[in-house]
DNA sequence: TGGCTGAGTATCTATAAGTAAACTCAAACT
DNA sequence: AGTTTGAGTTTACTTATAGATACTCAGCCA
């Protein structure tokens, strides 16, 4: 008996089709960084950029949604207003990453890593990823707790403290 | 001087505003897995379901995205299609997963991370990921190809071989 | 006082997604 | 021959999101 039969106790029920999906970190997650621009604009952020002008050069998106994303990503606590002053110029604000936002730094490059592998140009990927202190190659990965190199295949899942199912209505 | 500075040579361009941005493989990756309902039907395939029914039911999307969805992902070589034959009843399709569905799952198991740390209910997660093998806990981490941990901070970006600025027009 | 600049707002239109229900289709079963 | 079933497709309507463009606002400077 596995650990989901065992949380079902003979309910009848599918614990893989009879799940309560609403409260799944994955989804969660999405609901954040799923819009579009969120990830472009933390990318941009992790290459160097910090200003509303900039954001809006380089990616060339509509300001209202620009607007919209960096408000919510402050509201978040995944970016910080500061301000900086350019000489002859008023204060203006600019946008830092905050320690929630760099944790998002595996999620991403798993994306890139993805696009690199399967949708890269022929020559190759348009930006590379090194260890500042060493210069190798740096990818994710998976790992258990005891260290061990985690094959994707063998992830097995099972139902944490907060697993339920949905209630019939 | 910097591999950015290098690859400019005084042309006056900012390599990170003016940067082509179009063969990012962070935004080719979101192409397919951005678009609603792609990665929570990843999801349920990794939880096991496999028959357009069983998406429908667990996640209760619009059958006419999912079916779009779907096929975009068989487009792609994310999922592949079997077939499955009740007792009594004809054959029909089933979705699987292709390694290089198999592939993506560094980059969610990064968002189900994200999920559990910011965004978990009090309790806690509502699915825990753990080694077949030894039964420990799994994350998702940044090593480089010497095998050292890299923090976020630690990661330098360099212009890769299909590097370009965008054409001013 | 009037223009300039960066950082936004406001408004309008176009596209995509959500919702709901009817319709199709092929084989298996009655 | 008619019914049932899972896997879709199609249509119609509503709402939400994206995109384009014009406008505002605060302070600096001439």
């Amino acid at each position: 008996m596995d650990a989901w039969t065992e949380v079902l106790q003979d309910t009848g029920m599918d614990h893989r089709l009879d799940r309560d999906t609403s409260n799944c970190s994955i989804a969660r997650t999405l609901e954040i960084v799923g819009e579009k621009w969120t990830i472009l604009i933390l990318r941009e952020v992790w290459y160097g950029s910090s200003r509303f002008g900039d954001f809006e050069r380089v990616l060339g998106c509509p300001r209202n949604l620009l607007a919209a994303r960096l408000r919510m990503l402050v509201e978040e606590g995944i970016l910080a207003t500061e301000t900086y002053k350019e000489p002859g110029s008023r204060s203006r604000p600019k946008y830092v990453i905050t320690p929630k936002g760099m944790d998002l730094v595996p999620a991403v490059m798993g994306l890139l890593q993805w696009g690199d592998r399967y949708r890269a140009d022929p020559e190759g990927p348009a930006v590379l990823a090194r260890h500042r202190e060493c210069g190798a190659h740096v990818d994710v990965q998976i790992r258990c707790e005891r260290g061990h190199a985690v094959q994707a295949e063998d992830i097995e899942s099972v139902p944490g403290p907060a697993f339920r199912m949905r209630s019939p209505e």
